[in-house]
DNA sequence: CGAATAGTGTCTTTTAGACAATATTAA
DNA sequence: TTAATATTGTCTAAAAGACACTATTCG
């Protein structure tokens, strides 16, 4: 009969050791077809209206996944209800704020721009949507965290049509030709998209009707 | 004048909330010419001399970077001086350890085989190099954390020659091309290998003497 | 029919890879 | 000279991209 070990293996006691606050910093990106990719940003302090924007955050609380405390906070601070964020980096300067001993959890959040506009434009004092070109200036390492959540979703998004789920299906070439556009922030041909994503995808054997030009063919994801 | 905020942003003070401790395990893979990639991995109990095989991990200190813990945790449990941990993913499951409530970040480190095979020698009670496909029912997620260092230092190295600058400067395409080939588990072919990483090198103008065929240019990388 | 959009045919350029030929040295 | 290794020439196949043409619908 054994009891955990609530040591570690130079026989210190787990719970004597000083521990970290452990945070989320999220980047939320969302394509727009007219401004590129999109960042959400939030007054850090509402109380006192001053002009410092940063990307949403919070502190992990007890028996809380990174995920979990990711999702609180987009709830708690805009509103939103996102889903599945991606971990991007662990930032670990003991000194990078002044409050104490914080780590932070850098995440990336892709939503559709029908989810998070509408927040930005309800609760436009708190809530903020700028191109992520113009995001910088930001306070921590929250220019970083910008920096990388794009390069991560423009990398995914060059790899295979709309990772992210996106776009409801059934969806025209022209519809995840769009999407993709506005994630890499320019144009791209259609025919040469369309042999792009093509084998990735299934036909409905539907088409769009009512439309102006010839109508387009319907499409889902091939896999699953 | 103002004082640091020692509170979030609901008002509760930070050294209120519980906080987790923070581990960090290490996939320490070094290129072998015969036996392609192998993992370092430490005895997880030394007392016992149990048969359970582990990567070496530590808990983080107060006032010590991540990379600081990794490297200080190789250096206790190996005697291993390494260099540039690089993060690989924050495992976050709050019951993934039963000693409490631990976040463990995982790095990958890749070490050259001069470094780390004299300590596999010196101490194979303590410390065991295994090649990578067969390090497999490890505990933890330390199945998945080898499986990530592996891709992403096969990625890098795909991605341009010798990244992690395992190589001592001059070096010949060979000595190059035998490192990426231990990396990449599998031959490579010299003429094609050279085409690939002949622009990212600057010749020494020198040449190998005293081989057996012909001389081998030497060269340098080419950036900085 | 004409405007508008969808989709295909085909050519060029680039890249990766394979294979063979040439180059240079030690023994 | 021969064995051994380094380096280059050249061909083929695959992929990416550009451009023009055909197809189908609405008004």
């Amino acid at each position: 009969m054994s009891i955990p070990e609530y040591h570690d293996s130079s026989g210190r006691r787990l719970v004597d050791y000083p521990r970290p606050s452990v945070a989320v910093d999220t980047a939320v990106l969302t394509p727009d077809p007219e401004r590129g990719l999109l960042v959400l940003l939030v007054r850090r302090d509402s109380a006192t209206r001053s002009d410092a924007w940063a990307l949403p955050g919070t502190f992990l609380h007890e028996g809380e996944t990174l995920a979990g405390a990711v999702l609180r906070s987009l709830d708690q601070k805009a509103g939103l209800r996102g889903q599945a964020p991606r971990q991007l980096y662990v930032f670990d300067d003991p000194r990078r704020d002044d409050r104490g001993w914080v780590l932070s959890v850098a995440h990336v959040v892709l939503l559709p721009p029908a989810v998070v506009a509408p927040v930005a434009e309800e609760r436009p004092d708190d809530v903020q949507l700028r191109p992520v070109a113009e995001a910088t200036g930001l306070p921590f390492d929250h220019d970083g965290i910008v920096e990388m959540a794009v390069a991560q979703v423009r990398a995914a998004y060059a790899e295979r049509p709309d990772p992210e789920r996106l776009l409801p299906e059934p969806f025209t070439l022209r519809d995840l030709r769009r999407l993709h556009e506005a994630v890499a922030g320019r144009r791209l041909q259609p025919d040469v998209f369309r042999r792009h994503v093509r084998d990735h995808l299934q036909s409905t054997g539907e088409a769009t009707r009512g439309s102006v030009g010839r109508p387009a063919e319907l499409f889902r994801h091939a896999s699953r």
